[in-house]
DNA sequence: AAGAACGCCGTAAACCTTTACAGTTTTTGC
DNA sequence: GCAAAAACTGTAAAGGTTTACGGCGTTCTT
């Protein structure tokens, strides 16, 4: 195996300066830099990673914790991610949630006590005041996606915000009988999300002075099968149907569509469905969505915390409390149209 | 920083005894053991996985490498995957290829020689020789998922016999004007897949006979758009529109369904689909489909490079060619049905 | 009861870098 | 041309673990 002496010997320089050389930093003369890099080159040498780490206490690794993988908001911010990590040169290691009780406590330990990341990125996670505290306490820099982290910093839409938009333009539309299928936050590891885009439901109704049913509010989980189930229950009871649903995901917005489709209502003559991701399916089902543009939020958060990490100072990776909130869009698709009931 | 030396002092042994408590080996006596794993615990320490990595030149870290993230297949592979890593108690590290060129070579390179991880996964990558033979001149285990690698272990379905069934399914419902709307090899990253398809579907015409007509034949991305497109221009024409059509992806045939109801044909009365992998909006559009269950091939796969490393004999971790073939299900849902339309 | 065998345990080397510090050479300023 | 400063380079320690090897005490054998 080739190691940083056998380097050093070819390119008749010290060990050191090998180092130095490779890594660019100074102090090294330009003659001596070429010859080291050559050396390199010649004999395919790359610095062991662990050694590197166990010098210098850092990794040039994130770790990236989310609760699926599956499910299309997921993927598509772990993309986003991995290419903004790897253009930065960084690693990044992958914690999935989805693996059931245990796992989740490990997960944390691991990660932090290990020491094998110099940060964590979180998506669409809660964490315990716990989990906090010892990321914190170790210096780590942490960023959260999807969603405000008290104490931390993170990166989110104005989720309330979405679903008052959501509302209004069915409201714009002359709908008055509008129903929502709400995320469900059954498992103790996701988010406000659900509550915040119900609470932005329900102020839009306020505001517009529109009647609310307990009957218009449904929650599912996030996915089309979810949505397909509560869409139907809703459309499908004579005695107060809505005319429009708003759903918090794209996902449960196909299901819902579909559930419509089952029942003989037409799309959007009888009822109008909006969702909320920006779902590259929405376009083909003629879905009208608010466009979250997920991907982007993926790197951005990426490259945030490398900047943190790369701008060293040490004040910068106490973890204060510190929001960004990403921009919105309103994509008005064939899903969503003027409300022909007669009242 | 709480270290080893910490938990020998705190026990009252050396840190050698520390060490072989903690990794549960033999000669440590049971008094010993029970000392050490309690002042390991109240100290709340975890070896530093670099400096682990550095003594043992083992990383416990299983390398994944996939061309996509966004792509529903790729993302099912990836949870299966990482379930099963976890909970053997393997970090993964991903890698991407989707940052463009120049990041794959860098990513092996990386990969490889700085020996961050104990094995190397991928998924539907075709390897270069060069790359192949750098991972096995390292004893590193590889293993592909979805399609056969010469030279090295590799897990997939039979690619030809699911083209195959798909075709002769339709068949069997009196079809005989059948296209396909194959995947495109493009990039040149991808697998032999497309090819196999293909070959699958033209063998099983000319079993039974049939004409095959180039213009029933096209080509796109894997995605729903592509297989929009690619429908629509094949169905539209009305010189030679075939009755039935076989995607070699499900999100391509989501996108066949789409166009065909874009041009006014019926599903299943007018124009028969059937698509191929097992994505779980299938049930929701009736796609009929073969069914490759995704997921499980990922967890099959992760187990598969665990046994070998930790069988640990020398000779296994030569990389022999060995392929393992994953079985298929035919799942008829309601996109496909008896031809009807008259001679 | 003495010697052998065995089970435990500790010391120290090894793993491969980075980097502080000290030493050497070159450049600069006058 | 000389002193001082600057730039470069090498030696060696540090980083935290695993493990080979040798020492010691216990148990077993005869």
């Amino acid at each position: 195996m080739v190691g940083i002496i056998e380097v050093a010997q070819r390119a008749g320089v010290s060990t050191a300066t090998v180092s130095r050389a490779l890594n660019g930093k100074s102090h090294v003369s330009a003659r001596a830099r070429e010859r080291v890099l050559k050396a390199a080159q010649e004999l395919g040498y790359v610095a062991s990673s662990s050694a590197y780490t166990l010098a210098t206490g850092r990794s040039r690794n994130i770790g990236v914790v989310l609760p699926f993988i599956d499910r299309w908001f997921f993927s598509a911010v772990l993309e986003g991610i991995v290419n903004a990590l790897v253009s930065r040169g960084y690693d990044i290691t992958l914690y999935s949630l989805s693996g059931g009780t245990g796992h989740r406590e490990r997960v944390f330990e691991d990660l932090v006590l290990r020491k094998r990341v110099d940060g964590v990125l979180t998506v669409a996670l809660k964490l315990s005041d716990r989990e906090l505290e010892k990321l914190t306490a170790l210096k780590k820099p942490i960023v959260g996606i999807g969603g405000p982290i008290p104490g931390a910093r993170s990166l989110s839409i104005d989720d309330e915000g979405a679903g008052r938009l959501a509302t209004q333009h069915l409201i714009s539309l002359g709908h008055t009988e509008i129903g929502m299928i709400a995320g469900n936050p059954a498992s103790e590891m996701d988010f406000h999300q659900p509550y915040l885009r119900k609470t932005g439901y329900q102020e839009a109704l306020l505001d517009a002075n529109l009647d609310f049913k307990p009957q218009w509010m449904a929650e599912a989980d996030f996915t089309v099968g979810g949505g397909y189930y509560a869409a139907k229950q809703m459309l499908g009871d004579p005695r107060h149907n809505p005319t429009a649903i708003f759903c918090a995901s794209d996902e449960m917005g196909f299901g819902a569509i579909q559930a419509a489709r089952d029942l003989g209502l037409r799309v959007p003559q009888d009822i109008s469905v909006i969702g909320l991701d920006g779902h590259p399916l929405g376009q083909f089902y003629g879905l009208s969505t608010i466009n979250q543009r997920t991907r982007e939020q993926g790197e951005h958060g990426a490259n945030w915390i490398v900047d943190i990490l790369e701008s060293g100072e040490e004040r910068e990776l106490a973890n204060v409390e510190h929001l960004n909130t990403w921009p919105i869009d309103l994509e008005v698709r064939s899903s969503t149209a003027k409300r022909a009931r007669e009242e």
